[in-house]
DNA sequence: ACACAGATACTCT
DNA sequence: GAGTATCTGTGTC
């Protein structure tokens, strides 16, 4: 049986939560009833307002930031580059933007589902990447700000007792920009996936 | 196997 | 007007 993970595992800590959530499943139930799924293998913390790469950095509150200050366990989905729509869940307390960007998953349930949202050659293009598993989830603004305590996305771990991945670390991707921060260890990812995004680990 | 440029439109100054 | 938490195609080795 899998159990949905609650507003409390949310709360905790950013990068613990970022280190948890490697293993766990994301699940995303369409207009239609139907379960779009995938293991979430690689994520990224973001460290709210001390954190120059984070979008809440010094507290700057825009209309676009505005889930990144809910309470821990919310969708924080934005629209970068023209394009991509990436997806995030929000950690820490109401009005601390901390979050936690999920960056590749395996393909789980609904695979025929995102092929047709994004068609691609190789099964493996559908979801190893932050823009690319949006496409293939149907992820976009609309979805932002949603509680993942609902029954339209959430995240679920196995009840059974399972084996710890083996979580490898480095620096974040897309944030040169940010100084110091660049190089900060906060992208975590179970070590030598399938599914990872690039530039490898 | 990399490395590079171009696409694209929204968000904030 | 400038910048962007990316992806794809096309080039070279």
């Amino acid at each position: 049986m899998n159990e949905k993970l609650s507003q409390d595992f949310y709360m905790q800590d950013t990068i613990e939560v970022a280190r948890q959530l490697l293993g766990a499943t994301l699940v995303h139930v369409t207009q239609k009833g139907q379960r779009i799924s995938g293991r979430i293998v690689e994520t990224e913390a973001y460290l709210g307002a001390q954190d120059p790469a984070c979008h809440g950095f010094g507290y700057r509150l825009t209309p676009r930031t505005q889930a990144l200050f809910m309470p821990g366990g919310h969708s924080y989905i934005y629209f970068i580059y023209g394009m991509y729509n990436l997806f995030n869940v929000v950690t820490a307390r109401r009005d601390e933007p901390e979050a936690v960007l999920i960056r590749a998953l395996e393909p789980l349930e609904g695979i025929d589902w995102m092929s047709l949202h994004r068609p691609v050659k190789n099964p493996r293009d559908l979801t190893n990447g932050p823009g690319k598993l949006s496409q293939a989830f149907g992820f976009d603004t609309s979805l932002s700000g949603l509680p993942l305590t609902g029954d339209k996305i959430f995240i679920e771990v196995s009840g059974q007792a399972t084996e710890e991945p083996h979580i490898v670390s480095g620096p974040r991707v897309g944030i040169d920009y940010a100084g110091d921060a660049a190089h900060w260890p906060l992208r975590f990812a179970i070590s030598n996936h399938s599914h990872l995004s690039s530039p490898k680990l």
